[in-house]
DNA sequence: GGTAAGCCTGTACCTGGGTACCGGATGCAA
DNA sequence: TTGCATCCGGTACCCAGGTACAGGCTTACC
C-alpha cells in the first residue's frame, strides 16, 4: 500500500505539492496561483485528490523564477511557455529579451538621473524639502519632471 | 457674493480644490488621499463644506512628486516634510538623501546583471524558455540566483 | 430662481505577485 | 485504528499608490 502516488510513468515517481515547494523555494500557494494563472499545468491527482506532479515542473519553476528576474512579469512568462509549447522554438524569445534590454537601459538612465539629483542634495547641504536654506538650492529638481510620467518611479 | 472663498489671507485668494489638482497636475481624488496621508494638512473650508487652499499647496505638490521622483515613498516624504514643519531644519534630510543613493546604486547594479543575463540569451540565440536549442545555452541562469531573494525584481 | 459644473463623504476597486486562513478530507506509518 | 502531517477548495487579505463611483450638496453665473 505504499507508493500510492506512483500512478505509472516510467520509472519517475511522481512528487507531492509540498516537495514541489521546498524543492524549488516557492510557497505551496504559489503553486496553486501559477496553475491558475496558466504556468503550470493542472497536475494529475491521487485518487484522493491531491496534484501529484512529475519532477520537471521543479525545474520548470526554476525557469519561472529565472526569467521573472530577468524582468518578465507572469503574463509575459505565461505567453513565453505557451508559444514554446504549442509551435515548435519560440523566435519571439530574442525578440523579447531585446525589447526588455531597452526597458532595462531606460530604468538605468532613470535611475542615473535621480541618483544625479540625489547627489546634489547631498553635496549642496539641503538641510529641508521646502524650507531648505542652502546657498543655490538645487530643489525642487526641474529637471526630475522628464523621464515618463511621475508616475511608478523605481523605488 | 463673488470671491466668496476669500476667507482672508493677506492679499492671495484661496484655491478650489479642482484649481489645486489642475495646477499640481494631479488627481482630486490623490489630493485627498495625501489630506488622509498626512502628507497635506487639512485646509480651511468654504461654508458650505468646500475645501479652500493656500497656493502654497502647488508648490508642496510638486515637491511631493519630485521627492516620489527621487525614490522616497510616501511614508518617508511625509515624515521628511513632518520633521520640517516642528523643529527647523531637518539635518536628517541628507542622511536620508544618501541612504537613497546607497538603495540606486544597488539597483542599478541588479539591472545591470539582468542585463547582461538579457544579452546572453540575445548573443546566444536562444528560442525557447525550456527547450532552447542553442549551443551552449545560458539558460536557466545560475547566477541570477545571487542579488537579493528573487521576489520583487526589478519591472 | 434656475441650472450646470463642481465638490462633498464614504466605500469599493485597481495593478502584480503573491499569502493567509478556514473547515474539512487524505495520506501514511506505527 | 489511531493520530498527525499534509493537502484540498474557496475566499479574503497584503503591499503602494492611487482611481472610480454613487448619491447628494454647493457654488457660480445668467
Amino acid at each position: 500500500m505504499k507508493q500510492d502516488l506512483v500512478l505509472q510513468g516510467p520509472g519517475d515517481s511522481y512528487l507531492r505539492s509540498g516537495q514541489v515547494a521546498e524543492q524549488a523555494g516557492v510557497n505551496i500557494q504559489t503553486l496553486r496561483y501559477y496553475e491558475r494563472r496558466g504556468l503550470i499545468a493542472e497536475p494529475a491527482r491521487s485518487p484522493g485528490g491531491h496534484r501529484a506532479y512529475p519532477p520537471e515542473t521543479v525545474t520548470l519553476l526554476t525557469v519561472i523564477k529565472a526569467a521573472q528576474r530577468l524582468g518578465f512579469t507572469l503574463e509575459e512568462v505565461a505567453e513565453l511557455l505557451d508559444t514554446g509549447r504549442r509551435g515548435h522554438p519560440t523566435p519571439d524569445l530574442r525578440a523579447r529579451a531585446q525589447a526588455k534590454i531597452a526597458e532595462v537601459d531606460a530604468k538605468i538612465a532613470d535611475l542615473t538621473t535621480i541618483r544625479h539629483a540625489l547627489t546634489q542634495v547631498v553635496t549642496a547641504g539641503c538641510d529641508s524639502l521646502t524650507h531648505c536654506t542652502c546657498p543655490d538650492c538645487p530643489l525642487p529638481f526641474a529637471d526630475l519632471a522628464e523621464g515618463r510620467p511621475p508616475r511608478r518611479a523605481e523605488r
